[in-house]
DNA sequence: GTCGGTTCCGAAACCGGTTTCGGCAACAGT
DNA sequence: ACTGTTGCCGAAACCGGTTTCGGAACCGAC
């Protein structure tokens, strides 16, 4: 009688484990002939397959990965890079974000391995280490740039990777992407719709790809509700509450001043609080304001931020599932993907209580 | 002559690579010797071992961490499972906390594969998948529990880890923490030297040790101070904003009101700026406060919140440090390090206006 | 000069997988 | 019945490392 005791396991880190050669050796076929079944060969028989398939699960046959990485070079672990010490909006969403990757990662077998660098060289090195030293399959890449370096080294190194945002350059690229031209346009298309007449527009960092996208939206919503386009009310570069409250300054002192301000991040909305605050404005009466993120810190503005809010962890969640696909070899032009950011109105937009021109009357009276 | 292209070198994915193979054909030793040397086998003489080396050195040798760990079963990865969904007030600092431990890691040439889980039992199921696929060597642990589960799973399957903060049973425990109770205590003081004589408290949830530590630090304040300790001005279980206001409340209708109030956790303590604010008390006037975090929340509230401020940089990379030393077989004994958190002083706190009977005297009017 | 003990290195097995290659057997075609 | 395919699997090489084992060379002691 064979018993499990009999047949020579391994030893050492690996007492007990189910191995390959352990399987095979239960199935009475050689370790090359699982493997190959295991891994979708054409030449091995379809009932072959499946006794070998079913009897893997039953010894709950698990590959280690590094063991397959050894000769296939890949080790079934997707790459994160952060860049910290930037401008951050995003630090408030990063546990969602990590949360969708790795779910969906670890649905498929997956892990992450996450990294972080200083510097857009710092990240560069690091991804080229990473790379090297085989710790990444692929990359999801956060924050794209609408020229962006990382992309240049991938291309380079023909290493798979799925940008957060899309790009100036899109050919052979997999993305997801939130369409914030439709939100800003949407915030457009509100304020008019309560009867906003001049409506202000701060953008981010020109820098980022989506500044581009947003801009083009505010645009578009202004030409979708019959409002002329002021170069005056467009302003940018404001992606931090400081900014946004110098900008802010500026779109008051304007002879005609926006009623009703859009902003392309939240950050920068929250200084809108603060540029009111030092005039004596109402935010949500004397003066309305959208942002887009969705960050917590707008709750706790008075009235709360009203903003379009974007899912994170969906957003990690699809750009994983993306970038294994994109590893399996699937078309990168058919990787891409969107989704919408939804308005939560909490109360800092409503109708103007004054005109341009009264807003503008009494801002001169201090 | 001998060049390198008369060399066969590894074909395929390893094209170009420096392997251990090549390096020892150039220095014309057996890869054994060469991996012995590497590795600092007392078998091999300290001139060869310092050549290998330098021939290393020079051909930029790098093994690679998932062809050792077919034998060694270590694959030089931290592994870090995060909780979401919790009660977060980590969330903000999460960006800080990795790049401290993925900077540390990757001085030592070890990477960080990050992780996530829902629930307590999805955590230990996400680490025992971790460790039973090879993808860590050993654990972060953030957020200690008195009676963690993850140190008794760890403890069986014999994984190195570290935690953040300290726990009841520290017996083989490796750990990083910050002195909370020594921030307690030193809130207390500081507060009693501007002239508080009633200081309330309120904790966060008793399951974390850390509660249990500041509670301690807040009693050893009161007692350097010279105060009495009042259990009515003791209260708990406050880690949302929500939590904090409701506990202010219950203080502010106490006989004897404090006059300032110690929080153990910042999100609560800015749940004492709106309980202030239904009453029309002035904070950093009317009632002090201190927190303890230094959340960025905490700046955007008016008066801005006074907090000790964590660095949790500086203490992922020391809990990564610490963790590596442990993996490499390390005393976890000697390997406990603690830090202090630094009162920074933004105006939450200032002399006492109003005793706490003209304080009660004052609530009791409307 | 022999002996026993070190010192130091080469050879080879090994780790858990993947992939190439060759051949046996069954089948179809004539 | 003989051949030529085709389907299917075993054997073995291979991947880049680590570790065990044995032995050559050198040493000092007798």
């Amino acid at each position: 009688m064979v018993q499990s005791s009999d047949i020579a396991g391994p030893r050492g880190a690996m007492a007990g484990r189910v191995t390959i050669t352990r399987l095979s050796e239960a199935l009475g076929l050689s370790k090359g002939t699982v493997s190959r079944a295991l891994n979708g060969y054409p030449d091995i028989a379809e009932a072959t397959r499946l006794r070998v398939r079913r009897q893997a699960e039953a010894m709950g046959y698990r590959p280690l990965s590094h063991a397959q990485a050894i000769k296939t070079g890949r080790v079934r672990a997707l790459g994160l890079v952060l860049q910290i010490g930037d401008h951050d909006s995003q630090r408030p969403f990063l546990a969602d974000f990590l949360a969708g990757i790795t779910m969906a990662a670890s649905a498929e077998g997956w892990t992450l391995t996450v990294a972080t660098a200083e510097s857009e060289a710092g990240i560069l090195q690091t991804m080229a280490q990473l790379i090297e030293d085989r710790k990444a399959d692929g990359f999801i890449l956060p924050r794209t740039l609408s020229e962006d370096p990382r992309v240049t080294l991938l291309r380079e190194r023909g290493v798979p990777f799925v940008m957060f945002g899309r790009t100036a350059r899109p050919e052979g690229c997999a993305w997801f992407d939130i369409l914030g031209e439709e939100a800003m346009r949407d915030a457009v298309l509100h304020l008019a719709g309560l009867g906003h007449r001049r409506i202000g527009f701060v953008n981010g960092g020109t820098r980022y790809n989506f500044s581009r996208l947003r801009l083009e939206g505010y645009r578009a919503g202004l030409a979708a509700a019959g409002l002329a386009a002021d170069p005056d009310l467009i302003r940018g570069e404001a992606l931090q509450v400081e900014d946004g409250a110098r900008e802010t300054r500026a779109l008051l002192a304007l002879g005609a001043p926006p009623t009703a301000v859009v902003f392309a991040v939240d950050q920068a909305a929250l200084g809108l609080y603060r540029a009111c605050a030092e005039r004596g404005l109402a935010v949500g009466r004397d003066v309305s304001v959208l942002g887009y993120d969705g960050v917590p810190d707008g709750l706790h503005a008075a009235p709360p931020l009203s903003s379009f809010a974007v899912d994170r962890r969906a957003a990690g969640q699809r750009l994983a599932e993306l970038l294994i696909r994109r590893i399996r070899g699937e078309d990168p032009e058919l990787l891409r993907e969107t989704a919408r950011a939804v308005l939560v109105d909490r109360g800092s937009a409503g109708p103007p209580r004054l005109s341009s021109e009264a807003l503008a009357a009494r801002l001169a009276e201090d």
